[in-house]
DNA sequence: AATAGGGTTACAT
DNA sequence: ATGTAACCCTATT
């Protein structure tokens, strides 16, 4: 359509940092408009420079694809990046530890069925992939794909969800990617993966007992793709052992969790009682 | 009103 | 065809 794309000049860059060293991430508004750096971004919005800040500063925390090639500028800076080492901020550029994501209990009905919720549901799926199949080199991207393929319905343009939804994880701190295999984070806690998505109903243990099922899409071959079958279908009984390991893992953890709240429990009950004796005599 | 985050589209490889 | 960067949309505060 009528979308030019106007793509951000080293200027328009080096504005954007020297706004964050002075500013502190967050400050969109505040960068834009501070007299200083205006010039420079009199094109972008606010919500331009947080994507655009987004964009570097993912490329900056993985394995940084793209960060030396930057530096031709040369041009005396007129700009105030680190002016004043003022104790107040000196490396806004690094949030470290940043959690949140405490389930929005996402009621959706307003767009298609499914739309909503997906991003959980893809997060969901992935995070199933990678602890089910434990590759310690992590998974690759069509890996992903496949094995998510087997268990669930998913859209023809998958792949291409998949790959900006993996994107985000790593951005997010929440993946590792090392190369083009994608890898759990160390932490990996239940904080991600919400009991109640794939195992924890009915079904602890998704059961494949049946062939794969195909997908009733275009994309589907033809019957006599057999090799690709087996092998599917040998990948497909390796996940499901590896599966049920993890799942008992996971047992363990809720049992954990349990016992914890049962003795918290225990106590509370423990001072109910007492109060109410007290209140007895 | 401003920000954060998921999603989409244009572009490059 | 896939990865990336710019852009868009929306929930949340």
């Amino acid at each position: 359509m009528g979308n030019p794309k106007q793509k951000w000049t080293s200027e328009e860059e080096e504005a954007l940092k020297a706004g964050v060293a002075k500013h502190g991430t967050g400050k969109w508004k505040d960068i834009q408009r501070d007299p200083e750096f205006n010039p420079y971004l009199l094109n972008r919005s606010n919500i331009d420079l947080k994507d655009k800040w987004r964009n570097m500063s993912c490329s900056a925390n993985g394995q940084g694809p793209r960060e030396k090639s930057r530096n031709s500028k040369a041009k005396a800076n007129t700009d105030v990046p680190a002016a004043q080492p003022s104790a107040a901020q000196t490396a806004t550029t690094v949030p470290a530890a940043r959690d949140a994501a405490a389930a929005p209990n996402l009621d959706d009905s307003s767009k298609g069925a499914s739309d909503g919720k997906n991003f959980s549901m893809y997060n969901q799926m992935i995070f199933e992939a990678l602890s089910t199949l434990k590759e310690p080199n992590g998974l690759e991207t069509s890996a992903i794909v496949s094995f998510i393929e087997q268990r669930h319905e998913v859209p023809q343009n998958f792949r291409r969800l998949l790959s900006t939804r993996l994107r985000r994880l790593v951005a997010q701190d929440k993946l590792e990617k090392i190369q083009n295999c994608y890898k759990m984070k160390s932490d990996a806690d239940e904080k991600l993966q919400h009991k109640d998505a794939s195992f924890g109903t009915k079904t602890p243990v998704p059961k494949v007992e049946n062939k794969p099922r195909q997908f009733q899409n275009s994309t589907y071959r033809a019957p006599n793709d057999s090799v690709e079958e087996a092998a599917i279908a040998a990948a497909y009984k390796i996940a499901e052992a590896e599966n049920k390991s993890f799942v008992a893992a996971e047992a363990v953890k809720e049992a954990e969790r349990i016992s914890e709240m049962a003795e918290e429990t225990g106590s509370v009950l423990q001072l109910a009682k007492e109060i109410f004796e007290k209140c007895n005599s």
